[in-house]
DNA sequence: CAGTGGTCTAGACCACACT
DNA sequence: GTGTGGTCTAGACCACTGC
């Protein structure tokens, strides 16, 4: 549990091949994880104040603001002056989905109010090759396939395909999936302990099939984005795989670079 | 130049309006903003040490830290241990182009090389009531409007069109942006003391009309990412509108969440 | 070697939230 | 008031760079 601090500078470096340095702090931030990824805090909770941790891990308070100040910037841990740290969730976040980069070409946010949830299905089915690779499991392995439809303004926007390994989800349904009121990934945080933690998306231009057409409510030909996310969690572990169609008729796909 | 450390908790409260509280290292980073925007300090040149700046501002070293850090963060500035503190610029990021999102599907960056850069032109013209909006402009001011193609391996891959305020890149010709052999943020950098600090991009898929699609090589009706980008020097001033068409065949917008 | 940024500490005080 | 995170300081020492 405790960090002997004498050991801060050099703890691997006697065999001959890398330096392997870490700062304290970042030794501190991996045992903050460990307790994140083992469950030990739950979503939305609060972590012991940096006192508390500091006294624990035998550190001043100032190494361990500097780990969590990390974990913060990576959206894991969010501060809240006067009341705590807490481990971040998707299931308060005012913004309604936090991955989602769809944004209305007019109007804020909030105009158009929340998004119409419809699921299509959700079956369990054997990976492809593609799948698999991106999920980090082997071709045929037990997957879930989840198809849905976001409508806003009562205007279909986005058709999206997923895929879950089976075994972290089981038991999820479409019925659970279509009387869960709240982000997709707030369930998975409560239901099955999965806190989606990071994405990559690649993004291309494409035309959809006829069924994607109808779904969609376009005509044919119409151009879509495709958006192909892979989400994490802890420790870079890939755990659902995302194929959206997004109509930019009314909307746009909002990105900042700095 | 200096500032008075008795000032730090309390300097703007005396009027009714707002708290208008902020910390000492907020000033610290302000007075660097100023230093930068002013061209106190060159693109890729090294600012003075903490300790110089510590001494200059009396204030703690700690405190000029964590404003570096900061701006550090922002990609205002980049720090290298031991050598100093840098002003960030586009000459020299290792990936040739840092806003450039676009990957190729297979490979790495460096597999396709450097694109090939296509001026098509460089006029000067009256800002339309669009280019005039995002630019911060009147409708009919003057601009300058480039245009060009990047191909990677031979194969015509990005269209764009970018519209630049007339008065801060006077004296910018399609020869002056042939002649250079670098990223163009460079070279904004280092002719015009322009530096692009952040950019907002908005993405949709659109199919080409007949010019478009001649002059990147696809079929009519091939769908196309149309990625906007307004980009900003400091002070959040809009210096450059960029209209760009990518073709997705063999390269994909890559996007990090988090 | 000197100079730079990077880490760590210990303590003081401030701003904010709850009770 | 008490407890939380946020700021600021002063000083020590480490790690990296280049002379």
């Amino acid at each position: 549990m405790a960090v002997d601090p004498s050991i801060s500078t050099d703890t691997l470096d006697a065999a001959g091949s890398g330096p392997a340095f870490s700062p304290l702090y970042q030794q501190i931030k991996s045992l903050l994880l460990q307790s994140l990824q083992s469950g030990e805090w739950k979503s939305g909770a609060a972590i012991p104040s940096e006192l508390d941790l500091a006294a624990r891990y035998r550190v001043s308070q100032g190494t361990v603001r500097k780990a969590i100040d990390e974990l913060a910037v990576e959206n894991l841990l969010v501060r809240r002056q006067g009341k705590g740290t807490f481990v971040a969730t998707h299931a308060e976040d005012h913004v309604q989905y936090r991955f989602l980069k769809l944004a209305p070409d007019a109007g804020d946010l909030s105009s158009e109010g929340p998004a119409q949830r419809t699921i299509i299905d959700c079956k369990r089915l054997r990976a492809s090759a593609e799948v698999a690779r991106g999920l980090a499991l082997r071709a045929g392995d037990p997957v879930l396939q989840v198809s849905r439809v976001l409508a806003f303004g009562a205007v279909p926007t986005i058709l999206e395909h997923l895929w879950l390994p089976a075994g972290p989800f089981k038991g999820l349904t479409a019925e659970r999936l279509r009387s869960y009121d709240g982000p997709m990934y707030a369930l998975f945080e409560s239901e099955f302990g999965v806190r989606m933690v990071r994405a990559e998306e690649k993004i291309r231009a494409v035309v959809p099939d006829a069924e994607q057409a109808a779904l969609l409510h376009v005509a044919p030909g119409t151009p879509l984005l495709s958006v192909e996310r892979l989400a994490f969690t802890y420790k870079d572990t890939p755990m659902e795989l995302r194929q959206g169609l997004y109509s930019t008729q009314n909307h746009h796909y909002r990105n900042a670079l700095s």
